[in-house]
DNA sequence: CGCGAACTTGCAGCGACTGCAAGTTCATTT
DNA sequence: AAATGAACTTGCAGTCGCTGCAAGTTCGCG
C-alpha cells in the first residue's frame, strides 16, 4: 500500500533500484579499497570486481575513476541556489551565504562516514585535491551569479560578488579539513561559523 | 669575460642551453595547439612532433600533458617564503602577505602572454582549472606554516593561519581572473589590492 | 683523444576510457 | 499472459596517457 511516496520524485521500480544498489556498491568499495592501498594501487578492475559488475558498466555509472572515490556533489548546489535567493533580500551579502552553506554542512554530517574515507583516500593520493577542490566550482559559479544578480551588478565587470565566493569557499574548505582532521570530533557547523566570523571581521591580526 | 654571472646558478653549456630550448618548444608547442584545438583534441604525439622530438622525450620533460600546459611555478615559492618571513615582525598578517604576493604578481605580468594563452586554454578545457589552482597549494601550504611560525601557534590546532592563507589566496585568483578576462587592460597589481582591501574590511555589503 | 655521464629514442606494456554491437532484463501495452 | 520496446549490462577492439628498460647518440672533461 502507498506505493508512491511524496518525499521525492522517485520512480521506484525493481530497476531503478538496482541502479541505486549498484551505484552504491561501486562508491563503496573505491573508497575501501582506494583507502586500504592507495588511489593508484586500484584499478577500474578490481573495483567492479568487488561491486560484482562488468569493468564496462563502471563506466556507465561514473565518467572517472576519481569520480567514483569523490563522488558528484551536484545535487546540494540547486538547493543551496533557492536558499541563497530567498535569504539574500533579508540580510547581508555574507551572512545570506553562511547560512546557504549550512545546507551542505548538513549535507557532509548526513555522509560523515563516507567524507572520513573521502578524507583517507585524499591524504593518501593528493593528487585528488584539485579534483575535490572542483566539486565546489560548480556551486561558485552558481552562487556568483545570484549574488550579481541580487546586487544588480555585472559580474565580469565588479569583483566583488566573485571575491565573495571565493574566499567563503576557501573558509569552508579550510573548516572542512580541520573537521576531518580532527576526526570529527568538533562539529562541522562551529568550525564554519567561526572561520565566517573571521572572515567578517576582516581577518583580525589576532592569532589565539 | 665573466663566464659566471653572479645572478643564478647557471651551468651555461650547449647541452643545457638546447634543454631549455626544447623545453621552451614542447610549452610554446602545447599552449599553441591546446589554444586552437582545445587540451583533449591534442595528443602527446602531436605537441611532441611540433616540437621536433619524440613522444618519449616529451615525457623526459614533463610528468604529464597538464604541466606542460600549465607549468611548475614552483619556482617563486621559495621566494616568496623568505620575503613573508622578512616582512611578517613588522606589520600585521594580512598585509605582510599582500606585499609577499607581489612577488608572483611581478612574475606572471612578466610571462603575460604565455598566460594569457594558459586563460584561453583553461577556457576552452574547464577540467584544467582545477590543476591551475592546485599549483598554488603548495605555496599554500608553505605559507600557512611561515605565518604559524610566526605567530607561535600549531597549524593543525588553529585554524587562522590555514584561513589567512586560503581566503587570500582564493582573493589573488580572483584578481587574477578578472585581469586575464579583462585582456590585460588592467593593472593585476591593482586588482589584487582592491581585492585585498575589501578582504581586508570584512567584506562590507557594498556592491558598487 | 678517449672516457663517462647525460640525453634521446624505440619498444613493449599497463591502465584509463570510449564506441559499437550484441545479449539480457524489465516495464508497459494489448 | 504474451508481445513489444526501451533500458541496462557486457565483451571487444581500439586510442591515448604514461612508464621502465635497453639500446644508441651527444656532449663535457680530463
Amino acid at each position: 500500500m502507498v506505493p508512491d511516496v511524496h518525499s521525492d520524485a522517485a520512480p521506484l521500480g525493481r530497476r531503478d533500484l538496482r541502479k541505486q544498489q549498484t551505484r552504491a556498491a561501486l562508491t563503496g568499495a573505491a573508497l575501501r579499497l582506494c583507502a586500504e592501498r592507495g588511489f593508484d594501487q586500484v584499478t577500474v578492475d578490481d573495483i567492479s570486481a568487488a561491486a560484482g559488475v562488468s569493468p564496462r558498466t563502471f563506466f556507465n555509472y561514473f565518467a572517472s575513476k576519481e569520480d567514483a572515490v569523490l563522488g558528484d556533489h551536484l545535487v546540494e548546489v540547486d538547493a543551496m541556489r533557492v536558499r541563497l535567493a530567498s535569504l539574500l533580500p533579508a540580510m547581508p551579502v555574507l551572512e545570506a551565504v553562511r547560512r546557504a552553506v549550512l545546507l551542505v554542512v548538513a549535507a557532509m554530517e548526513a555522509d560523515r562516514d563516507h567524507w572520513f574515507l573521502r578524507m583517507e583516500v585524499v591524504h593518501r593520493s593528493p593528487q585528488l585535491l584539485p579534483r575535490l577542490v572542483l566539486s565546489g566550482a560548480e556551486a561558485e559559479r552558481v552562487t556568483t551569479e545570484v549574488i550579481a544578480a541580487h546586487l544588480g551588478v555585472d559580474p565580469l565587470a565588479h569583483g566583488y560578488p566573485a571575491l565573495v565566493v571565493a574566499t567563503t569557499g576557501a573558509a569552508f574548505r579550510v573548516a572542512a579539513t580541520r573537521w576531518m582532521e580532527a576526526g570529527g570530533r568538533l562539529s562541522l557547523g562551529a568550525l564554519v561559523d567561526e572561520a565566517f566570523t573571521d572572515l567578517a571581521a576582516g581577518l583580525p591580526d589576532r592569532a589565539v
